[in-house]
DNA sequence: ACAGGCATACATACATGAATGTAAACTTAC
DNA sequence: GTAAGTTTACATTCATGTATGTATGCCTGT
């Protein structure tokens, strides 16, 4: 039954991309044909190529709907009646993007992004992962400077290693826990690694 | 030219296996056709199926040549005198990991099992990577368990804790350097943050 | 020691299957 | 009626696995 109303048109996009997040998990992207996306959305591949121009098109999309850069995480959590509390903004930051990435769409698309693609393939994950990285560090280096020109910082960690080093674990957190979430609860070690990490490299000026 | 010497055939196995890992680099795993690597290795697919079952041969192959478990590289930095220094022994072998990393084959390796295949795949990557990671934690686990009977852990953090912080800080430091090897030096950022994380979150006992 | 025979180490050819992109047909909203 | 949405049909490309070809290294009997 061809050509539905708008909204329908519009509610069939979101549904090719939900099964494209189902299909994906569990094939692998390279792995998935157009054709098996759109079977799964009770659909056929002309809906697919209706919708979006091909593969690598449909991830990006996918990826659009979870995007949350850093940046606007700070500006949720920066309180404004206290503007210079950069470590702790950060914390909360940071608390805050894992708390996200448990819901299950952005647990989903990560896992995808993480383990079920690769680089040079359709789609550029490198180039994602880079620009998101490029722009968790310089955020975070800035508050880290603030954080240090502020001796809030322990002495002898310079803020370049302390944001790398948040940056790491963060991102291994990621990695290593959407490999296989049942292993433990990141709802449970995440925040206690997170807060272990600013309550022991980082300190408040006396 | 067919039918070479035993030597010349074990040789060409290896080309073979280094072609893959140049192409694989490249292309990604699973875009690469084994007519891809032969070329590369400068022969046709006939001596590739010849020395690998498929795909997945070839790249647990690949895999197996730079493979390092951690338990093997304690072994190689404890210090027979010293039995009792677990965290010294932890940071020794830490510090050696990534300098093996730097090593051309297994730079290569790790960004091609990070960065260039997928899971779900010809190649069960997950699995390898799992594997990997529970016997890195077991053993670590231990470490920390005994310098926490020793007093040698901050008071308050947890053996599991300190574990999972490390592993996620130094694989995410693999995932991120391997990304875009020329961001910056890992020989002297790496070792920064490892020192850096032994020296604040783990003490001495008095 | 050497001549045959057999297994080895590849190359070539082929059959199959699957995914892609596009074009054309069709149906209904607007 | 026309354009948006969706299906069906088709042509092309490409990787895979296997089967077959073939020349050489290696070994065994005498």
């Amino acid at each position: 039954m061809p050509k539905r109303t708008k909204a329908e048109a519009e509610a069939t996009r979101e549904t090719l991309l939900d099964a494209a997040e189902t299909v994906f998990l569990v094939r692998g992207v390279s792995k998935t044909s157009l054709e098996q996306i759109a079977r799964q959305a009770g659909m056929t591949r002309g809906a697919v190529y209706w919708h979006f121009k091909n593969k690598a098109d449909l991830f990006h999309a996918m990826v659009e709907r979870v995007k949350m850069p850093l940046r606007q995480l700070l500006d949720d959590v920066e309180d404004p009646e206290r503007p210079q509390a950069p470590l702790e903004s950060l914390r909360l930051a940071t608390l805050h993007a894992l708390e996200r990435l448990q819901r299950p769409r952005s647990r989903r698309v990560h896992t995808i992004l993480l383990h079920c693609c690769e680089a040079s393939s359709d789609v550029d994950t490198l180039a994602l992962q880079h620009q998101l990285a490029e722009e968790c560090f310089a955020t975070m280096m800035e508050h880290f400077s603030i954080a240090q020109r502020q001796g809030m910082l322990v002495t002898g960690i310079e803020p370049e290693i302390a944001c790398r080093m948040l940056m790491a674990m963060f991102g291994g957190l990621m990695h290593d826990w959407l490999r296989d979430p049942e292993r433990y609860d990141i709802a449970d070690v995440g925040p206690r690694m997170i807060n272990t990490y600013f309550d022991r490299l980082v300190q408040d000026a006396a």
